[in-house]
DNA sequence: AAGTTTGCTTAGAGCCATTAAGGAAACATA
DNA sequence: TATGTTTCCTTAATGGCTCTAAGCAAACTT
């Protein structure tokens, strides 16, 4: 398909992809903060303004560097899930998890960027954007795997009468945007394991938890080992 | 004590104080990027070069902010903990904890603020400074709780040698910062509790949760009732 | 009453984002 | 091949930012 497009286009693209890695580069070396058009175009050898022949301005460059690394986390998550037999959704989910986390800490000041970037509320948000469909696309690896897990073997859930009623309300909520494939119930366990890994994460890659741990793997591991608990998988050691 | 100050110091401190309202101001109102020396000094009434007589620089600013944000956190907590009886360390254990979640959603930017300021590695830290001091005062009230209950009534702990031996030596290391307060097979409990509270607290103000939660509170309230479980007190409805 | 400290000012260097205007090269077409 | 168009990039300019330097005036000290 890199053949359809004209000499010209590919060479855009080219530029596009050169801006964006200049960018990261910036982002790994330095900081967030250094993440400037006129950084980047010193970086490619331009002059601040004629980045703006190929991002809109500094927010469309920090969007498109989001979608990226959204897009390249996913990638890495399916990736290590394709690794696993798919007839074994429970050692795919623990294969996903682990792929995040190493991606995450191999990559500490993207997945930090991904954590922090001012998210604006649900209610205002471009569904559309790609962005979005990155961020969504990173999201449902680990939701299909859950799905397919719960349809091939399903893991034991909360009585829903139990729940307070306002997180029912929330559950059945969402338990909708998976076109049920996950039922409310299900689909609190699939949430709350899904908090408890990336909460665990988040504070791992924005030093919160330097006071007390340098290595933060066998609690990662630990924790994994509840998740598969909850799924009703068997925890296995990392290979 | 206030008294013993000159006029004139009398005078700085106010100025000092007024400095970080209009910055926590625009932090509020605005976004962490609108907190600069200029916008600052235009709040209060000055030229940009004058807040330096005040402040070294962006940094210190932003240093002294964390450092306010900190101890009224702080704050917040030792109130909603000395609002139960000393002798129930159990239920003041909760009440520290949802007085700190009170403060982070009512507080968001700021508590934001606390998270996602850039937290050097352990290694290159100023231990005496005041922004050090105001995150230990903070991360104390929650570890004093929990050392006093384990003294008073000690909760179950899992077996120090089915621990990872990384895991272990950093438990270790960790209770002897408590000055052995706290014992390595305590601590673990007491950290991982820690972890799945403040986790699930970063994601939601940093908006991770959004996607599928409008209100955390039920959430947050179930974490409430698996961490009592942990410590071994008994779970009770906020009032 | 004179000297010192303090609190502010303006001026200025050097970053930054962004827009405007224009030149030169590449491409398309007559 | 000559002409027109698109594309890529430049410089110039506006205005915001951090921060330093120099200096004035009021407030304190002696």
């Amino acid at each position: 398909m890199a053949a359809q497009l004209t000499r010209r286009e590919r060479q855009r693209q080219n530029t596009l992809a050169e801006i964006r890695a200049a960018a990261r580069h910036l982002l790994v070396t330095q900081s967030p903060a250094a993440v400037t058009i006129n950084a980047v175009a010193r970086e490619v050898g331009m002059t601040g303004p004629a980045v703006y022949h190929y991002y809109a301005g500094l927010d469309d460059l920090h969007a498109a560097m989001t979608t990226a690394f959204f897009e390249e986390l996913a990638g890495a998550m399916t990736a290590a899930r394709d690794a696993c037999p798919a007839t074994q959704p429970g050692r795919r989910l623990l294969a996903i998890a682990r792929a995040m986390r190493q991606w995450a800490i191999t990559h500490r000041p993207e997945y930090c960027w991904l954590f922090t970037r001012p998210a604006p509320p649900a209610d205002q948000r471009r569904p559309d954007s790609p962005e979005h469909r990155a961020a969504l696309g990173f999201e449902r690896v680990w939701l299909e795997e859950a799905a397919t897990l719960w349809e091939t073997d399903p893991f034991p859930v909360p009585d829903l009468d139990e729940l307070d009623p306002s997180l029912r309300k929330q559950l059945r909520a969402y338990s909708a945007t998976t076109g049920g494939r996950l039922p409310p119930e299900a689909a609190h366990v699939f949430l709350t394991s899904w908090i408890r890994l990336d909460g665990l994460l988040c504070m791992e890659v924005l030093n919160q938890l330097s006071f007390a741990f340098t290595d933060v793997t066998p609690l990662f591991e630990e924790c994994l080992r509840e998740v598969a608990t909850k799924f009703g998988i068997s925890y296995e050691r990392p290979v």
